[in-house]
DNA sequence: CTGAAAGCGCTTACAG
DNA sequence: CTGAAAGCGCTTACAG
């Protein structure tokens, strides 16, 4: 492999010209920068990371750390984020690393290996929990970290979100003008997840301001006949805003096993299931993973001092 | 931060002799050895890998690159890879590193620039294609690769895999022997994946171990006319053997919607569905993908010379 | 059993 | 506008 020190000796220049005229300092001549850059391109030049990174005392490298437990259906949303991650960093001369373990103790110790050995001074959670005793450690550390989905209440630093009040109004109102709808029911999981709270604001602004009648469906993971009371008890019901894909699939099915002659629409979040399992009833608000993985790393190399708090709201579409 | 050069001055010893003692080199007397270690310990001292890398011309770090284009089912497949790949990598103090784009061109790059610039040696690509650009790069290298499923015939190199075979069979004796299933068909789809033709081979000898006629159902990703055809066409049908859960769950509810009241039973692969979704009369054969991630690894830093052409087939589970 | 020294390939403060 | 030199924190061949 060619080194910054091969060019200095075939061009007669000395190392230190060579290194700035690549890193385009402007006390190098326009002149010699330009033929410096053409003869490391002619002798196939690669910066050596590991020696740059031990003099910068910073690794080009992004931490980027997976949730301890996530559900099944995340794992479709963590890929997008890399994706747009990595194309992000790829043009930034950056590097993905990835944390990920089976306990928080594991993630934890993976992190700080990151900081203090590996020198990584830039972190992306796919996540954002409360009282996570990585955020707690990189809180404190000289790193930028930026977080996908908002931090709780009271709580500041960087993030990306989509805004999901208005992803829960939007496919509200997509059921009623587009496929007509009159009584859309919502669906969430039991756990009462941040943005299922949002989507359901949006959810009921939208149906206040058309003057219906919300109704808030909480599916149990196991309990099948919970669900069928849910849909019996509820004849007028012909749509269903559901807060993931996953729910939203559950309730079509037992819907058209109780009524097989009902049409019904559903709308679900995420764009997580694959065309084999659904049809042409079943929509999905596509949350854009790789945009807010690439607006993750802008974030995180935007100027530190009046990028404090700062956040970036993606939009979603259906 | 500590350094060794901290260790050694707090010491009085060399740091010639701390870098030993701390890397267990015989030549440093045991009690010496402990001494230094004790010592790193108190200072609370960390390798630079930086710095380590630069002197060994050698990351410490496995680059981890995924296909262009992945159907949704797998991604819930990848996470559970790098699972097991970070697991076995910090045990060995090794990094995760990840290749991820849109285009050939992008990860052939980023592959390329692990290799020139990162000084990444070993490698773990999340799938095996034919005529891949990037494993043609990568034979071409001087650097060790294991691929997740086995190379086309003829090709030889380091993989992971299951036995696909023996897992079609499996499947079909797991319906015929726990659910005195009598007639399960095999459904695929029109793609002909290299692990389906294998689990259709198990299923096909299973069947005809027990003297049963085989039927094979090639699914449509869009067409449910034709898959409707196909189980009206087989009224002796009471189980279905898979290739992934997608399609196991698919031909479940086309078949409820056409006989309400026939039970059947469902073997899909690979546990890529949530519990939302299925009930009890369907099952998923576990590929166990953490483990082979953690058996990746293990392959990729075996002995180069006996392992040339190894391989290892991890063992499912229903 | 231990040490002094060179070297890995960069960047940058200092000097001119 | 350019250069000589120090330094980042390690490893290891050479010497004793």
């Amino acid at each position: 492999m060619a080194t910054i020190r091969d060019i200095a000796k075939k061009m007669g220049l000395s190392v230190s010209t060579v290194s700035r005229a690549l890193n385009d300092n402007q006390r190098i001549s326009i002149h010699t920068r330009k033929r410096v850059k053409k003869m490391a391109q002619e002798l196939g030049y690669q910066p050596n990371y590991n020696a740059r990174n031990l003099t910068n005392q910073e690794a080009n490298a992004v931490g980027v750390v997976f949730p301890v437990n996530n559900r099944v259906v995340d794992n479709i949303f963590y890929v997008g984020l890399l994706r747009g991650i990595n194309e992000e960093l790829t043009s930034k001369n950056y590097v993905l690393s990835v944390a990920i373990g089976n306990s928080t103790e594991q993630v934890l110790e993976n992190v700080k290996s990151m900081i203090t050995r590996a020198q990584i001074k830039r972190f992306i959670l796919l996540y954002s929990h409360i009282n996570d005793p990585v955020i707690e450690l990189l809180r404190k550390q000289p790193v930028t970290f930026v977080t996908i989905g908002k931090p709780a209440a009271g709580q500041k630093w960087l993030y990306v979100d989509n805004n999901n009040v208005k992803a829960g109004a939007d496919g509200t109102r997509f059921l009623m003008e587009r496929y007509h709808v009159s009584n859309p029911i919502f669906a969430e999981s039991p756990n009462g997840w941040p943005y299922e709270l949002d989507r359901r604001e949006g959810y009921l602004r939208e149906m206040s301001q058309t003057n219906r009648k919300p109704v808030i469906f909480a599916v149990p993971d196991e309990d099948e006949h919970q669900l069928d009371r849910l849909i019996k008890e509820n004849p007028q019901m012909d749509g269903v805003v559901a807060t993931d894909d996953y729910t939203g699939l559950k309730i079509y099915h037992r819907f058209k096993t109780l009524h097989p002659d009902k049409e019904i629409e559903v709308v679900g979040y995420n764009n997580s299931l694959p065309n084999e399992l659904t049809d042409q009833h079943f929509h999905s608000v596509d949350l854009h993973p790789k945009e807010m993985g690439q607006d993750a790393v802008q974030l995180l190399f935007e100027n530190q001092i009046e990028a404090r708090v700062k956040h970036t709201i993606v939009e979603h579409s259906i």
